[in-house]
RNA sequence: GGGCUCGUGGCGCAGUUUGGUUUAGCGCGCCUGCCUGUCACGCAGGAGGUCGCGGGUUCAAGUCCCGUCGGGCCCGCCA
């Protein structure tokens, strides 16, 4: 038959009468010292199991769910309603919120005898004297049950066996106690009987001990309680979902994506949104708290074809000419320090039209920070203090400050990236200098072409198969290394074809350097720099994940310094900025500008955390002089100068403040705390990797009539969406 | 621009190597009925698939070939 809730309800009006929609509570908030109270709750279906007399639901919203309970004997309409209910129908309920009963009655134990000094240590032992169950430190956790006593629940509860993992809670000292069985989410309830404490003191011989199967859910928060519904509003009913909203399913990127309203309803999509909204507002607060202005730039702005793709908007006054969208508000932060804001930062939209990666969405989010009168340490300083802010408010991850910092170059030829995930070793070793004089071709020849040859020591490595290094063989092409050479180390000595080519010493000498052990693997790469460095720097990173010797709780911050200011391009016979157009250069070096501008430091530094660069920033060119010497660099005419930078040079000469800046990126750090290793699963709506967003559509085709508006002619065909 | 990989009921997957014994199977979900203590409820019964799309090879295509659309990872790109 066909899945058609809606029919069901419209011969009901009562179900569409409007109930007060009040709550008095979120569906995790209800706790056991609750009970007694009545309470309305409103949410979503999570599941819903019928027994025919009683119904029970668990009632959903973002802080969590509630068992609720339909009984024919509390509410018969609410009960019948209540069998028609599905998953996902959005319910308006009230009753009475209730400690949850205990269930059957498992077993007894005459002659039971309760012992306490205080209340946190006690004992139930048995007529003999022989301790049932006991506990004796503050931990719930510390409980020791008697041999005998487990053989009694064995007896009863067939299905289950009781594990190690116990926990106990004290209901009512010396009356009743819960016991809850960790490992196989179970719960008792042990009792003494209450007819003879009455008239007894707790102490005291002869009290009959009544043990229960438990009713509590100890995975809910709320699962000491329930609510008995009085009274049932279905506010809406709902299709089935395309896929169940829980945590751990998994369900391809698009479906995901096309049903974006069910997809966030799970609880780690709920936390993730709830983390950005906390780092969002720690930010704010601190940057508010430290003299800082929060101020909108523009959107729509002027193209500036440097770095990254712009994404374009047409104008409709000016045929031909197009709006940017910023890839970041560089511009006008830096304007803003011109016009004396001193200290700006900007919750910003940033948009790059080139293409993505896990970490990397065609817009995203950064907190865009300026101030005046600034340096390296300054800015560094006001950064530390904001991370601090973020991960400890936000995501309850205690930081150290300040963070250490690392030279551009000693990071390229330790990690072989600017970048580097410093949670574990496997650092890259410089081996030119021996291997010169090996008969190893492969070496030589990479050295005498002004190569590089370096290696790793990989632990445990030994023990790699043949197709295993064939593998990484092929990893490391994927970065243009032509191959892998590596040697074993073992407690013989070295194993690997390529050992008769080497003098003695020098393989000892690399064995030296890289820390490589007995059992392990060393492997070199010989090649062009930049190739070394990719092939090495993502071999070390790839093999650290296959082998598990990353610690997922570290986070560790790096600030990356000393960059030179120019890279050169060997193709178009140029410099380039390593950076960005406007990034100073050191007091020292700046007079290289003229002479030798590869030497030029840049006061840029990026922050880097477990492998990701989280914030990028630079002290700015606040000279008109200055600035001119690196255009002259870049050979950026005059001309070219005056129609893209022309606002901005004039800026420069009507007393521009020294100024510096960061932009750490949000969607990255909401990643990191997170511990996620998607961009998308940080953002609410995020874009495919095609840059499609299949709950929108966007882009889509526009109509003929928009296109001649703005004078717009298109060349390709107009595909429709496919799917 | 390029490489790798995936696409089979609502979801997740098996089947694709070696084309035909497959009436395309499994788990979850869904539907109907029963059930008063479940919480991955249970029990009984049931529905649901142009194997992404187009073309080709063949007596015969989920399976082989070409193209195309979509998802993912990566190289290039990302000042």
């Amino acid at each position: 038959m066909s899945q058609e809730p809606y029919s069901k309800f419209s011969a009901h009006p009562g179900n569409l009468g409007h109930p007060s929609l009040k709550r008095t509570h979120y569906c995790g908030a209800l706790r056991l010292t609750d009970a007694g109270a009545s309470a309305q709750l409103n949410g979503w279906v999570q599941r819903r199991r019928d027994h025919g007399g009683v119904i029970f639901v668990d009632l959903r919203d973002r802080t969590g769910m509630t068992q609720i309970v339909f009984d024919a004997q509390i509410d018969a309409t609410a009960h019948e309603r209540a069998s028609a209910v599905r998953s996902e129908f959005v319910l308006n309920v009230s009753g009475t919120v209730r400690e949850r009963e205990p269930g059957e009655h498992l077993f007894q134990l005459e002659e039971a005898r309760y012992e306490s000094t205080n209340l946190l240590a006690w004992s139930v032992r048995s007529s003999d004297g022989e301790v049932l169950f006991q506990s004796d430190t503050r931990e719930e956790e510390d409980v020791t049950l008697s041999a005998e006593f487990r053989a009694r629940f064995a007896e009863v509860d067939k299905k289950y066996t009781l594990s190690d993992e116990l926990k106990v809670a004290v209901r009512e000292p010396g009356m009743r106690w819960l016991l809850t069985d960790v490992e196989n989410n179970r719960t008792y309830e042990i009792h003494l009987a209450a007819s003879r404490l009455e008239t007894a003191p707790a102490d005291e011989k002869g009290l009959v001990l009544n043990v229960y199967q438990g009713t509590v859910n100890p995975e809910l928060t709320t699962g000491e309680i329930e609510l008995a519904v009085d009274s049932l509003n279905i506010l809406n009913p709902a299709k089935t979902p395309p896929f169940p909203v829980e945590d751990d399913v998994e369900v391809a990127e698009d479906i995901r994506m096309q049903y974006r309203f069910i997809d966030l309803r799970r609880p780690t999509m709920q936390q993730t949104l709830a983390m950005r909204h906390k780092a969002a507002l720690a930010a704010r607060n601190y940057m508010n708290e430290n003299g800082f202005l929060e101020i909108e730039t523009p959107i729509l702005m002027n193209s500036t074809p440097e770095g990254a793709r712009d994404v374009l908007v047409p104008s409709r006054h000016y045929p031909g000419r197009f709006y940017a969208l910023p890839q970041s508000p560089q511009q006008f932060k830096q304007i803003l320090m011109m016009s004396g804001v001193d200290r700006y930062f900007q919750i910003a939209r940033c948009f790059r039209d080139e293409d993505t990666r896990s970490d990397r969405q065609l817009e995203f989010t950064q907190l865009d920070i300026e101030m005046s009168f600034a340096g390296v340490d300054d800015v560094l300083e006001v950064t530390e203090g904001l991370m601090k802010r973020i991960f400890e408010e936000a995501g309850s991850i205690p930081i150290e400050i300040p963070f250490q910092r690392l030279p551009y170059h000693e990071s390229m030829a330790r990690f072989g990236t600017d970048k580097p995930d410093t949670r574990f070793g496997m650092e890259l070793t410089e081996l030119g200098d021996i291997m010169a004089d090996s008969d190893f071709q492969v070496f030589t020849r990479a050295l005498a072409s002004g190569g590089q040859v370096k290696a790793i020591a990989v632990p445990g490595g030994a023990d790699f198969s043949r197709k295993d290094i064939d593998e990484l063989t092929k990893f490391v092409g994927i970065y243009r290394a032509k191959g892998l050479a590596w040697v074993k180390v073992t407690t013989d000595g070295f194993s690997s074809g390529i050992v008769k080519f080497f003098k003695p010493g020098q393989l000892e000498t690399a064995q030296a350097r890289t820390g490589a052990q007995p059992g392990d693997i060393m492997f070199f790469v010989a090649d062009r720099a930049n190739v070394v460095a990719d092939a090495l720097g993502n071999l070390r990173t790839h093999l650290a994940r296959k082998l598990n010797l990353i610690d997922e709780t570290r986070y560790n911050f790096l600030w990356i310094v000393d960059y030179p200011l120019f890279e050169w391009n060997a193709e178009e016979h140029r410099y380039e900025p390593f950076h960005h157009l406007f990034t100073g250069a050191t007091d020292e070096t700046v007079g290289l500008l003229d002479t030798d501008p590869g030497k030029v430091q840049s006061q840029h530094y990026d922050l880097v955390c477990n492998g990701y660069e989280i914030c990028s920033g630079s002290v700015r060119i606040h000279r008109w002089d200055i600035q001119q010497k690196v255009f002259d660099v870049l050979q950026i005419s005059p001309e070219d100068v005056k129609s893209r930078f022309g606002y901005f040079i004039d800026a420069l000469e009507y007393g521009t403040p020294p100024h510096a800046g960061i932009a750490p990126g949000l969607d990255r750090i909401v990643m990191l705390m997170r511990n996620e290793e998607n961009i998308r699963e940080v953002i609410a709506f995020p874009k495919s990797q095609q840059g499609l967003c299949p709950l929108t559509h966007a882009p889509s085709v526009v109509t003929e009539e928009q296109l001649a508006e703005l004078s717009i002619h298109v060349d390709a065909p107009a595909s429709a969406d496919a799917s």
